[in-house]
DNA sequence: GATGAATGAGCGTTCATTCAT
DNA sequence: CATGAATGAACGCTCATTCAT
C-alpha cells in the first residue's frame, strides 16, 4: 500500500507548479466549473458558458488551457484520476468478485451521472500523455482485481483487463441511451453484465480476442 | 407472417408519394449523403458538406426537410427501417435463440459502423410520430423473439422486451469506444452478452425492473 | 367625356395581347395575389407565397414578369389605374373644391389600406413608361380639379397641381405612421389638410416653388 | 426650466457606463455606421454593411447589440434623444407660434434627410420602454409647445398634442416622396401644413378625435 | 404554357480563439 | 496576471431567380 505511494503519479493537473496561489484557485475553479457544464449540457458547451460559471472572465480560461480540447483533457484526467482511486480501493478489499462489482457500480454512476461527456472520453484520448499514463495504472489494477476474481473462480476465465473498461462504458452506455430513467436503472444492466461474467458450463470460448492496449489507441485513433 | 405483410406500415420515407423522379432520386441521395456524413463525421457536419457529398446545392435539401432536425429524423427513420426489416427476418427462423442473436449482431453490427450516429439518435426521437411508430413494430417484433427463447429455456425468464433495444446500444457501445478495432471486436462483446442471458443456476432477480416505454420516452425527452 | 376615350390609354396590363386566355386570367390572378400579400405583408413578401396565393407554381410568375420588380410595377400601375378613373370622376362633378375633397379621400383611404405598399411605390417609379404615362394622365385631371378650386376661390391660389400627389401621400403616411387606428383616422388628417387649403388673409406665398415634374423624377431616381 | 435639468432622463445610450473606453469608442461607431446606412439604404442592410462601414467585424456589432433590432431600436433611441433636444430648446423660446414651427423644421428635415429609417422607426416601437421613455418626454414637451400657441391664438385649439408627431411624420413623408428634390423642398410642404394649422373662420371640429397614445402603441404594435 | 425542382448568394447569428488594456 | 473586447470562419436557413419536366 505504501509502495503505491512510491510510484505515485506526478501532479495529475498540469504545469501548475509555477502558478501563483490565485492562479492556482482560478485554474481549480475553471476545471470545475467546465465538469459541471460538461455534465449538465455535454461538450458543446462555449467557453464563455463555462467562463460565467468560473466566474472568470473567457480569456482566463484560454490562459490556462491554449484550446478549449486542452480543458477538456483536464477534465477528463481528473476523472480518470478519482476512477483510479476507487479502483485503488476496490483491489484493497477482501472479496474480489465483490471488488469488481463495487469498482464497476462506482464507475458506471459517475459515468451516467455526467451526460454526453464520457461517452466522448474516449474521442478526447488521442495520444495525451498524462491520460496515458492514468489508462496504465488503472488498468494495472483491472488486472490484480480481475485476476483475483478468476482465481477464486468467480468470473470465467477468458475475460481480460482490457475487457473491463470496456464493459465499464458498455453498461453506462446501457443506462444512459434512457437517460438513466428511472434513476437508478443503471443498476439492471450492471446486475445483468455481471451475472454474465460468471463461468457457465455451457460457455464457448470469447472470440475474437480481446483488443490490446496498442489497438485501443489505434481505436482511439481512428476517430 | 404473410399477416405481418397485412399490417406493413406505409411507406416509411415520408410523404414523397407525389414528389417528380428526380426529386425523388435527389432526395434519395440526400438521405444517403447524409447518412454517411453523419456515420464518419457526428450529427455535427455541416449541411454544405452533406450537400456536396450529394452533389446538389445547399438549398436543396432546406427545400425537402425544412430543417436539419428533419433531415436527421429522416436518416434514423431509415436505420430504424432496416432493423425493423433485420427483426421481422430474425422472427421467422426456427431457433429462437439464434434468431435473438442474429438479430443483435446484425444491429449491432450497423451501429459499430455508423460512429456516432446512433448513439445520438435517442436523443433525437422527440416524439416524431413516424419514428414511434417504427419504435412500437420493433418492441413487437422483440417481444416475439424474447419470448419465445424464454420459453424454450434458453434465456432467463426476468429479461423484458424494452431489454433489448438497449441491450443493443451497450454492446454497440462497447465496441464503439474502441473503434471496433480490431474490425470484428464487437463479436466478442455480443458473445459476452450473450452467454450472459443464459439462465444460471445462481441467478438473483434483475432489479430494478426493466423501463417501460413511457419511461424510455421520458428518458429520451429529458436529454 | 367620349373624347376622353379617344385618348383613352393603352392597355394598362402589359404585353398581354398574344396571351391565351388561361394565360391571360393566370396573370390576373397573380396581379390580384401580389396586391394582396403587398397589402397585408409589405413588398418583402417572398414570390413564394405570392404564387401560392395566387393558386399557381411559383415559375408561374417569372413566366409573366421577368423580375419581382416587374411584379409590383403591375401592381402599381394597377393602383394608379383606379386612382386615375377616381380622379375623373371627381372632375366631371359640379362642386370643385368637393371633387378634390372627394379625391383626396379615396386617394387616401386606397393608400393606408394599402399597408407599406404606396409610401414604396415612388421608390419603385423608376422611368417605367407605362407608369409615367398614367402619372401625366393623373397630372391632367389633378390640374383641371385644382385649377377650378382656384377659379371659385375655395383654394389658395399658389397651390399647384403637382402639389396634390405630394399631399396625397402625405396625409396618407399620417394615417400610416399609427396603423390608421382607430379606423378611419386618417379623415382626421385628411381634414385638417383640406382646411389648410383654403385662402387665409395671413398667407404668406409658399416657397420653394412646388417641383417640377422632371424634379420629381430626378427625385424618385435618386433612390 | 432649470428645473428640467433636474429631472433629465439617464444617459440615452443604455447601459455603457461600464464599457472600457476602446468598447465605448467601437459601440458609438457602430451606432454611427448603422445610422448612416439606414439612412442611405433602408434598415435592410446587412449587418454586414455596417460592420464594414464602422471599420469592425461583424461579431463585433453583436458583442455589443444582441440582435439587428437591437442596433436599430439604438440608433432610434439616438435619433429621438436629438429629437428631444431641440423640441426642449424650442419649448424654451418666446414665440410660442415660433417654437413649433422651429421644432417642425428641424424634426422635418432631420427625417427627411434619413430616407427609410425613420418612416420605419414606428414599426420598430414595440414597447421597449427606452423608447417609449423618450416618446412621452417628447409628447410633454409637445403639450407645451402647443397648448402655448393655442393660448395665443395662433394655433386653432381642436388640435391635440398627439397630432404633433403625426404632422411630423406627415410633412416628411411629404418631401420624401420626391426625394426632397430640389433639395428643401420640405419647407414648403412644411409651410402649408403650418398655415393650415391656424384658426379659420370657416372651421369645423376636426374628426375623428386625434389618437390616444394607447391607440398609437396599438396602432404600432399591429405592424 | 405551366410547373416543381434546383440553386448561389446572402442573411443574421455563434463561437473558439486572439488582442489590447 | 486577468480581463473585456475583437474577430473571421462557419453555421442553419431564405429567397429571387433559373432549369428541367
Amino acid at each position: 500500500m505504501h509502495s503505491r505511494q512510491g510510484h505515485r503519479l506526478k501532479p495529475v493537473t498540469g504545469e501548475q507548479e509555477e502558478l501563483r496561489a490565485d492562479a492556482r484557485r482560478n485554474r481549480a475553479r475553471i476545471v470545475a466549473a467546465a465538469r459541471e457544464a460538461f455534465a449538465e449540457d455535454g461538450l458543446e458547451v462555449g467557453v464563455a458558458a463555462i467562463a460565467e460559471r468560473a466566474g472568470v472572465g473567457n480569456a482566463t480560461i484560454f490562459r490556462r488551457f491554449s484550446t478549449k480540447q486542452e480543458l477538456i483533457t483536464a477534465v477528463i484526467e481528473q476523472r480518470m484520476s478519482e476512477l483510479l482511486a476507487t479502483a485503488r480501493a476496490a483491489t484493497t478489499g477482501d472479496d474480489p468478485a465483490d471488488g469488481l462489482a463495487v469498482f464497476l457500480d462506482h464507475a458506471v454512476r459517475t459515468h451516467v451521472e455526467d451526460q454526453g461527456l464520457v461517452e466522448c472520453a474516449a474521442a478526447q484520448f488521442h495520444g495525451e500523455p498524462r491520460l496515458v499514463e492514468l489508462r496504465d495504472a488503472l488498468l494495472a489494477e483491472m488486472t490484480t482485481l480481475l485476476r483475483r476474481a478468476q482465481a477464486e473462480g468467480s468470473v470465467r476465465a477468458d475475460l481480460e483487463p482490457e475487457d473491463i473498461p470496456v464493459l465499464m462504458f458498455s453498461i453506462a452506455a446501457a443506462a444512459q441511451v434512457v437517460g438513466d430513467r428511472p434513476s437508478g436503472l443503471y443498476r439492471r444492466y450492471l446486475a445483468l453484465a455481471l451475472s454474465g461474467l460468471r463461468p457457465h458450463p455451457d460457455d464457448v470460448p470469447l472470440a475474437p480476442p480481446a483488443p490490446s492496449v496498442e489497438e485501443i489507441d489505434r481505436g482511439f485513433a481512428a476517430r
